[in-house]
DNA sequence: TATTAAATGGAAATTATTACCATAACGAAA
DNA sequence: TTTCGTTATGGTAATAATTTCCATTTAATA
């Protein structure tokens, strides 16, 4: 089994037992959904219009309304991560492990969405959520500026 | 003259020099916005509604439309940035000097927001962007969990 | 299987932001 | 200062993303 799929199973662990808790319901849709995002998205920032459309060709009878709302349930249940790169719509991702977790680089010029990682910051940041006796859940850190490829562009 | 007021003559003087190099108008409504943002707002998150209602006691014949572009002008400039906690609403911060610059800890439970600095981060920060050939020009950093008063709140 | 609670789809409503446009104000040049 | 071309303004309408509503369907449990 590859790491993605086994990343897929333990994620859906984690549903099936936050729906179990929550005495919510297992249905066609969010399975549908589910696979699709956890499938399709690992690594990627997908808007719900961009995963919505994708399912529809597939699934034309799953509602709008429904993606949306899975979405959330999935960011609820601490599966997926919600960004905001400010260009007005949210953008969803599987969440990996912990060791896995990473922030993004974006470029200005064209858009490009970069990830790195790095555990100095992460260590960093648990330092200092410490010293304000803040119990940290989540962060989001994002860089702004120009990649190398558009700033070769640019002198060129 | 307090640490404030110089601040916010040397914001005017950035001010200026973008209208004056973008061939724009000096006009009463960018002094007053300009005005009420730099006096009142330093080292808050507002929201353009919010600026926009504070605005109006004083003066009412400002319109939303203007305040909404005049941030952004203040944006292009760089005299201020823009924030996102997720809200679905933009906030708006005067920048301060380099030297200051900080970001966020936001409380998921009260939703307060705190400011921290960390060097250690800055320059870690720096050094990923030299190691991926990126140009930095800015970068946003917030920390989202429980703040102390909340996390004492829960467990009395 | 019957019952109850939750989920769905589609459309309407809401919210933040932007675009439009007729009028007003600015600023450079005469 | 007056004129003239350009930019800004205010009010409203338009747009875009997200949420809510509600009648109907579906899942879970007894």
């Amino acid at each position: 089994m590859t790491p993605v799929a086994i990343r897929k199973m333990e994620r859906r662990k984690t549903f099936n037992e936050y729906i179990a808790k929550k005495r919510l319901k297992s249905t066609k849709q969010r399975d549908i959904i589910f696979d699709e995002f956890f499938s399709n998205y690992m690594g990627k920032h997908v808007t719900v219009e961009e995963l919505y459309e994708d399912i529809k060709k597939r699934h034309p009878f799953i509602g709008f309304a429904t993606v949306y709302r899975t979405l959330k349930l999935f960011m609820e249940c601490g599966i997926a991560s919600e960004r905001n790169f400010g260009d007005g719509k949210a953008r969803y991702e599987p969440v990996r492990s912990e060791r896995e977790h990473h922030h993004h680089m974006i470029c200005n010029q064209c858009g490009k969405i970069y990830e790195f990682a790095n555990n100095q910051v992460e260590s960093c940041l648990n330092q200092i959520a410490k010293l304000n006796e803040f119990q940290l859940t989540t962060h989001k850190l994002e860089i702004y500026g120009l990649c190398s490829d558009c700033k070769a562009a640019k002198t060129a």
